[in-house]
DNA sequence: GTGGTCTAGACCACC
DNA sequence: GTGGTCTAGACCACA
């Protein structure tokens, strides 16, 4: 896995958020083992203690679990991934709505511009 | 006007974005006067060597232009204003649909979206 | 304030378990300022660090907020005190029951039992 | 039978506390036969001599008696058990009034809590 | 070898 | 001076 980590808001969000984009997206199925922590910090460039609080975090927030002894895993419950994916679509959705509408565009010419984009496939199952 | 400068990148390239932005939204009109290097400098927190490099690009890009003794203006070419707002509108959009087909999205699953999404009211002038 | 720690259980959790009793026993108020985190670490003998986690965690639950710059303060919502106090009373009551009935009582035989026991006075207006 | 030992006071006494515990509940019977101590120990996973010291105690508490040449046995005076049942009772009352005052509850509320909550059924002969 | 906790010490942003 | 973050390095329980 690639990191990409800027020094302008918290190391362990800018992980969490990464994390997150792996499981949403299906590079990390559910039960799925997740590799060590030191593993990820060394792959990472962090200190162990920061790749650790993120992954705490996404444990806190539902989308892993710990086994104590045997290691990290995603979580089985797909829907509680969906409603992550859904979400972080809906906060992209209004963030990408509110920049056009500062260039003057309104949602009908916006979705009339994305109709004529051209977009490689993405996975249908993600549509239900 | 506020302005919003971040140390990764060049400052005069986000204060050529944010000049850019006001202009392709509307809120510098053409043939508008710009306020002076050393207002706009001071505004944004910057050297005035910084927000005068800013300019002269903007003026080489042909959206400004300086009139030797009263100041620089916008650029009266309303087709070049729309040529550079689709331009950022495409590069946004790309940018969107990438990130929306990483979350496993489809171009389809996208417009729907986006439908159902709601938004304030934009300028209709804007989608020619 | 005085801490009792104790070797068998994380530091941070006894530290939130006592800060909780602080606030739901009235000892610090709705609205009062939390010492600063370096204070209450040196009065409790542990590295800021943990005292730091141990505060985190009970804004994370919603006791206490943070002022950015001027410091922690006992939230304001009294019913979330208040629920939290019930929980915490309810907990207790289930262990000292199961306790009791492993010694052969009856629910109505600790009754009986508790209602000739003596006890200072308590806050009338705790029991809602 | 299982044992919980800790490291935090002397394991003597947490074997105490557990063999009387047993005969106060009625899990070893007036005048039952208390196993060998080498088996007890190797049950707690204790030292014979620790678990020896544990027995000898309780021995002189006059909770449990020994017969030289056939073993420890219970004590068959019900009156003493009963009395130690009622001591521990009063202890773990007191203790579970004052950690509740100090959460704010006068004795009746505590009353009326316990009323109102639930509890599986004990041993009606316990309460005489 | 796994995750969890703790300490020590540092630096940062904010006001 | 406040809270927040990060690193480095250590120790622990568990199986």
């Amino acid at each position: 896995m690639q990191w990409q980590l800027r020094g302008d808001r918290p190391i362990y969000q800018q992980l969490m958020e990464q994390l997150t984009e792996q499981i949403v997206s299906g590079q990390l199925l559910p039960g799925d083992k997740v590799p060590p922590v030191r593993e990820l910090a060394a792959e990472a460039g962090v200190n162990p203690n920061t790749m650790q609080r993120a992954l705490a975090d996404l444990e806190r927030e539902g989308l892993l679990y710990t086994n104590r002894t045997s290691g990290r895993y995603v979580t089985e419950d797909k829907s509680m991934i969906d409603a992550v994916r859904e979400q972080i679509a809906a906060d992209r959705i209004a963030d990408f709505m509110n920049s056009m509408r500062q260039l003057g565009f309104t949602k009908e010419g916006i979705v009339k511009l994305l109709e004529k984009s051209s977009m490689g496939e993405g996975n249908e199952d993600a549509n239900k």
